[in-house]
DNA sequence: AAAATAAATGTAATCGATTGCCATGCGTGT
DNA sequence: ACACGCATGGCAATCGATTACATTTATTTT
C-alpha cells in the first residue's frame, strides 16, 4: 500500500509485459493483440493506474491544455463564452487555462510564457486589442501555437476567426428602430479602437444611410462597454439641444446604465426614448423595462471557437497548413419593452 | 537558427558550466559564486532560454498550477472572485485552472483527474455542494492536495475556509428593514442544502427573533439564486393572502428578478414593498430602483483564498501540518433605493 | 603549514511515459 | 522445406530539468 501513484511500470509488472506494450495498449489499442490488451486493461484496473500527464507531455511535447486570453473575466459576457469553450475542450480531453489580460502585465508576458514553455497546445484570443507584434509569426523566432480569434479579432493577421455578425446585428437594431418610425437615432460607441466598436458603428451608419436617415455627429456618444459609460452617455444625451428619439447602444451593460440614469432624471424608457442594446446578457430580460437587444449565441461561439482550434491543432500535427478562415455566426433581434413606436 | 527552444544544455554550453550549475544559478542564486552567476545569466539572456515547466514539474513533482472549482463560471458573482484569485496566483507564479462543476461530469471526475495526475499543487473550492467523499483524506488511498474553501464550505471537513460573514450580513439586512419600521419581513431562500442558504436563513431568523418579530412560514419562499427564482418568488408573494411589507432575498439576482416581476404586475418597489438583496453585484447599483444590498468584497476574498492556499502549500513543503482555520470577512450594508420606511 | 572545514561545481541518476529499432514467431506461397 | 512478410512485443534511448553524491577548490583553524 504505497502512498505514491502507480506508474506504468507497476502496470507492466502486473500484466507481465513491458512498459512499451502498456503504453501501446493504451494509446493504440489496435497495435497489440486481443489477449495482451485484456491483460493490460485488467492490470490498469487492478492497480488504479492513470497516466501521468506531465511525463507524457514532456515526451510528446504537448500539454493537453489551451490558453484563452480574456479581456476581463469579471465580465459576464465573456464568462458565458468561456463556459462554452470549457465544455467543448474538456470533452476533447483538454484543460483550459484562462488568462485575464486585464491584469497589468498578464496579457503579453503570460502569453509569451505560455507559448515558450509549451504550456499550451493552442490559443483562443477573445481580446482583439493585444499588441500586434505578438501575432507576427516570426515574433520570437519561433512558431506561434495554433491560434484562433473568437468574438474579437484583428485584421490582417491571417488567423482564423469565429465571430458574430456584428455589422448585421447593428443593422437589425437600427432597422427595428426605423421600422418603429424613429428617424433620429443615436449611437453609443464601445471603447475606442475596439473592432466590435467599429463593426457596430459601421452597421449603424450603413443602416442609417440605407434608409436615407441623417446622422448627426453629436448623436454618436463615446463609451467603453461599462455600466458607467452608459450613465455618462445618458448625461450627455440629456444635455443635447435636440435629443434623438431612439438610441442604439453598443452593448447591454451600457444600455442598462443609460436607462438607469435617465430614470433618475425623470426620463422614461420607452416613453421618452427607445433603447436597443447588444449582447442579450442575462439581466436584459429582467431589467426595467426589459431590454430590446441583439442576441448572440455565446455558448455556441465558445464551442465553435474550440472546434476550430482543435481542427487547427490536428491539421498541424498532420503537417497540413490551415487557412485562416472567418466564420460568422448570425445575430438575432430580441424585441422587448425598451423600444416602442414613435408617436408623432 | 534552430526552430526548437533552447534547453538548459544550450545555456550550460554557452556559459561553459554544467547543467547542474545552471539549474542552481536559476533556482538558488546564492548557491553559486558571483562570477558564475553572472556568466549563467548572460548565457540565459543570450540564448533566450526559459525553463521548460513540463520537465521541471516531472522532476519536482509539482505543477505550479492550482485548480479552482467553480459552481458556474457564467455567474458574475464568481467571476469577480476568480479575478482575485487569478491576480494573486499569477503574482506568486502560479497558473490557475478553472473547473466548472456545472459541467455534467466535470466536477468530480476532473477533480480526481487533476489530483491524480498531479496536475495541480492545490485546490480552491467555491462549491460547497460536492460529494463529501472527495474530501475524506483517505479517499483514493492517497493524499489530497492542499485545499481551501472560499465563500462556500462544508462543515466537518477540517479544511481551512475563507468566507464572508453571511449570518452577520443577513442580520444587517433584516436589522435595516426593522429599523425602517417593517415588522412583517419575508425571506427568499437560496438553493436547498447550500451552506450560504442556511447561513443567510439563520441570520434572518436570528435577527427576527432578536427583535421579537414573528416569522410566518409562508413568508419564507424557495429559491435557487437565479433570476428566474426571483420571478417565481414574486408570483408567490403576489398570491399571499397577507403580504410581508419587506423582503430579504438571499442574493441580488433573485432580488432583480423579484422586483422585475412585481413591476410587471403593477407592484412597485419600494412603494409597495421594500427589498434587500445580498452580494452587491455590479448591476445592483444601476437597477431600477437601485438595490439595497449586502456587499461582500469579492476580489478580496479571492486574494485571501489564494494567500491561505499558498500558505498551506508552503507549510506542507516544510512538513508542517496546518490547522484548518476559518477566516471570516465582514459584510457591509449598502443602502439604496429599494428600501424605505414603512408608513403606517 | 598541515589539517579541517566550507564553498563551488561537476557527474550521473532520476522523474514517468513514448517510440524507433530490433527480435521473435507465426503463417503463407512456392 | 525454405524464404518472406507481417503481427507482436521487448530494449533502451529520449524528452529537459533537478538533485544526491562525488570531487575539486578555497578558506579557516590550530
Amino acid at each position: 500500500m504505497t502512498t505514491a501513484f502507480p506508474t506504468i511500470q507497476d502496470v507492466a509488472r502486473a500484466a507481465q509485459v513491458s512498459t512499451a506494450t502498456v503504453s501501446r495498449a493504451l494509446s493504440f489499442p489496435e497495435r497489440v493483440s486481443e489477449t495482451t490488451r485484456m491483460r493490460v486493461f485488467d492490470a490498469v484496473e487492478q492497480t488504479g493506474y492513470s497516466v501521468n500527464q506531465t511525463a507524457r507531455n514532456l515526451r510528446r511535447k504537448t500539454t493537453g491544455a489551451i490558453v484563452v486570453l480574456v479581456p476581463n473575466i469579471g465580465n459576464p459576457f465573456f464568462s458565458r463564452i468561456l463556459a462554452g469553450i470549457e465544455s467543448a475542450a474538456s470533452q476533447a480531453g483538454y484543460t483550459v487555462l484562462i488568462c485575464d489580460t486585464l491584469q497589468p502585465r498578464a496579457g503579453e508576458d503570460m502569453l509569451l510564457e505560455y507559448m515558450r514553455n509549451n504550456r499550451a497546445d493552442g490559443l483562443i484570443i477573445l481580446d482583439g486589442s493585444l499588441p500586434s507584434r505578438l501575432f507576427e509569426s516570426g515574433a520570437q523566432g519561433r512558431r506561434r501555437p495554433p491560434t484562433v480569434f473568437a468574438c474579437e479579432w484583428r485584421e490582417a493577421t491571417g488567423l482564423p476567426s469565429v465571430r458574430f455578425d456584428n455589422v448585421g446585428g447593428a443593422r437589425l437594431a437600427v432597422g427595428h428602430l426605423a421600422a418603429l418610425g424613429h428617424e433620429q437615432i443615436g449611437h453609443v460607441l464601445g471603447p475606442p479602437g475596439n473592432v466590435l466598436t467599429e463593426a457596430r458603428r459601421a452597421g449603424y451608419l450603413t443602416a442609417m444611410s440605407e434608409r436615407g436617415l441623417a446622422v448627426r455627429s453629436e448623436w454618436i456618444l463615446n463609451g467603453d462597454f461599462s455600466l458607467d459609460a452608459g450613465v455618462l452617455a445618458a448625461r450627455r444625451w440629456l444635455a443635447l439641444p435636440a435629443r434623438p428619439t431612439a438610441m442604439f447602444l453598443a452593448n447591454d451593460e451600457m444600455a442598462c446604465g443609460f436607462i438607469s440614469e435617465l430614470h433618475r432624471s425623470g426620463v422614461e424608457v420607452p416613453r421618452d426614448v427607445s433603447v436597443v442594446g447588444f449582447d442579450d446578457i442575462d439581466i436584459a430580460e429582467r431589467f426595467i423595462p426589459t431590454l430590446t437587444t441583439i442576441r448572440q449565441p455565446r455558448t455556441e461561439i465558445g464551442v465553435a471557437a474550440f472546434a476550430e482550434l482543435h481542427a487547427c491543432i490536428q491539421d498541424r500535427e498532420k503537417g497540413m497548413p490551415r487557412t485562416g478562415e472567418v466564420r460568422l455566426l448570425p445575430a438575432e433581434l430580441i424585441v422587448r419593452e425598451s423600444t416602442k413606436a414613435l408617436k408623432r
